[in-house]
RNA sequence: GGCGGCAUAGCCAAGUGGUAAGGCAGAGGUCUGCAAAACCUCCAUUCCCGUGUUCGAAUCACGGUGCCGCCUCCA
């Protein structure tokens, strides 16, 4: 088995070779920060976590390193409009993020540089195109010549000839800036500053790097000239890495990166979640609402489709993945509820339920589906159907272990079982721990009993109703009764 | 106008030449005073349409239809 990612540089599949065996450089586009992250952000950094995941998995010592955009006229509008300044708002967004990518159990990356850490490694790609003649000043700002860059369109598939300048309609013809280029895809690498906006000092006059830049610095500061995984959105490819590819690729002569991998769009009625659309939901809207989704329904409801492909949120879908995240809950949780009644010896230790202590047998048919189902590509609802086949398996020897006390399985193998999937479901990111307050009902055994004894009595007097009633009163103390035949009435909590 | 993608059950979604995974929802049964829970069973002769290639196609080719993304804000 090799692990393979479809390369939007070649359109195709490839094997994964990493330039340095055991080891990955990888690097995921992050968002600009001015305001909070919506569903479409949340898809994306499940997204490239699991891919993360998946590889640190297998053996490989990822770097992983995602940037904060935090210089940009979007930002700049936000702190004008709230008389603020752009560190304000920028740290204000940026604690957001994580606040909700550790909700949804995103890792933590590396290192997460920021644009105006790296002024200086700006500058200093700005500097050697101009050498090179790939770009030019002009009236304070540097354009980038990209008529100088001979594959240039080649990860987005388009030739410059038949692009349509201007066809998103979001081109003003009007802008000086526009009258600065010499070819309408020449894209700013410095900006220079507008009065009363923050600025750096530059051979080219006081101003800020463009938006494209940042990503080709940062990457050849934190990681080198070439990387083996570089990630983003599907509505990245074109212009933002084309257009690193195009600056990197000038100033180093040597590829930016190997594999080239983006997500699919989260769309709403069909159209993509966006800003500009205002279609769109934030992370924490949605999580923050009354009766809202646990995080771990979102994260289910976004590996539930292959990343590639557009996802449609509806509250049928979310509704959906809720349900189906409990079913794997309850899989999850297995060994926390029904260990000690299995007779395993360790259920008290700390490590118990954390994967990282786990062995479990790599040879397994489970192990081997789910192995398949992500190498070929990071195929996610594949692979969450071996989950699915374990976690319904548990269920039901849980609900056997609650209602009978005891099951013909053997208790190793249901360790195993267990553990197969709480270590597959965390390559998936998807973990859960036992609630730690545990509702208990203030009653006692003895009062249950009681309770029970009564309705005995009440169902023996053909007085349903009072029957009833009493199961109603211990259902909502958290106690669940179970009937069986012969008259015997069981109990558990709920 | 250019480039690219998608179309599989009520909904979501894998599968890309060998006879339709998985999830959600639903149905029937056992049990029960009833209900709930639990357990058992069932749930696409068919993959947008047409033509073709093949022993064999959801999978390949050609031609349609519909939807979506990008073409300098974007995850």
């Amino acid at each position: 088995m090799t692990l393979t990612f479809y390369n939007t540089l070649t359109r195709r599949k490839q094997p994964f070779e990493p330039l340095e065996p055991g080891k990955v450089a990888m690097y995921c586009c992050g968002v600009t920060v001015y305001d909070y992250c919506h569903l479409g952000h949340a898809r994306s950094y499940i997204v490239w976590d699991t891919v993360r995941r998946y590889l640190m998995w297998l053996g490989y010592q990822v770097r992983y390193i995602q940037n904060f955009t935090d210089i940009d006229d979007k930002i700049l509008n936000r702190a004008n409009a709230e008389g603020s300044t752009m560190t304000e708002v920028a740290e204000r967004n940026i604690a957001a993020y994580f606040e909700d990518m550790r909700r949804l159990n995103v890792l933590d990356a590396v290192e997460y540089p920021r644009a105006t850490e790296h002024i200086d490694e700006i500058q200093q790609i700005i500097k050697t195109l101009i050498e090179l003649d790939y770009a030019y000043p002009a009236g304070g700002d540097v354009y980038y010549r990209v008529q100088r860059f001979p594959s240039y369109g080649k990860l987005s598939g388009r030739q410059l000839d038949q692009m349509q300048a201007g066809a998103s309609g979001r081109v003003d013809a009007s802008d000086p800036e526009s009258s600065r280029k010499q070819h309408p895809f020449d894209f700013a690498l410095w900006k220079a500053a507008k009065p009363g906006e923050p600025a750096w000092e530059s051979p080219w006059g006081p101003g800020r790097p463009g938006w494209h830049i940042e990503c080709s610095a940062m990457i050849r500061a934190r990681l080198g000239d070439t990387i083996d995984i570089h990630t983003g959105g599907g509505d990245l490819v074109f212009p933002h890495h084309e257009n690193e590819i195009a600056q990197s690729e000038a100033a180093t002569r040597k590829p930016l990166a190997n594999y080239w991998l983006h997500n699919g769009m989260v769309n709403v009625g069909g159209e993509k979640m966006s800003k500009s659309l205002g279609n769109f939901t934030t992370i924490r809207q949605l999580l923050n609402a009354p009766n809202a989704p646990h995080p771990m329904a979102l994260r289910l409801f976004v590996l539930q489709a292959h990343y590639r492909k557009p996802i449609d949120f509806t509250a049928e879908a979310m509704a959906s993945a809720e349900q189906s995240w409990e079913t794997l809950k309850d899989g999850l949780l297995f060994g926390y509820k029904f260990g000690n009644v299995l007779g395993w010896t360790d259920t008290a230790d700390a490590s118990f339920g954390q994967p990282d202590s786990m062995r479990i047998p790599d040879e397994s048919e489970a192990v081997q589906k789910f192995r398949t189902a992500m190498d070929d590509d990071i195929n996610t609802p594949a692979a969450l159907a071996v989950l699915f086949e374990l976690a319904k398996d548990l269920r039901r020897e849980g609900n056997i272990l609650t209602h009978e006390g005891k099951t013909t399985t053997d208790s190793q193998l249901l360790r195993e079982q267990w553990q197969t999937l709480v270590v597959l479901a965390q390559v998936l990111g998807l973990e859960t721990q036992p609630e730690t307050e545990t509702p208990i009902s203030g009653l006692s055994e003895a009062e249950i009993e009681a309770k029970i004894n009564q309705r005995r009595e009440a169902k023996a007097a053909k007085n349903f109703a009072e029957a009833d009633r009493i199961r109603e009163e211990l259902k909502g103390q958290g106690v669940i009764l179970v009937d069986k035949p012969g008259g015997i009435t069981e109990w558990h909590r709920g």
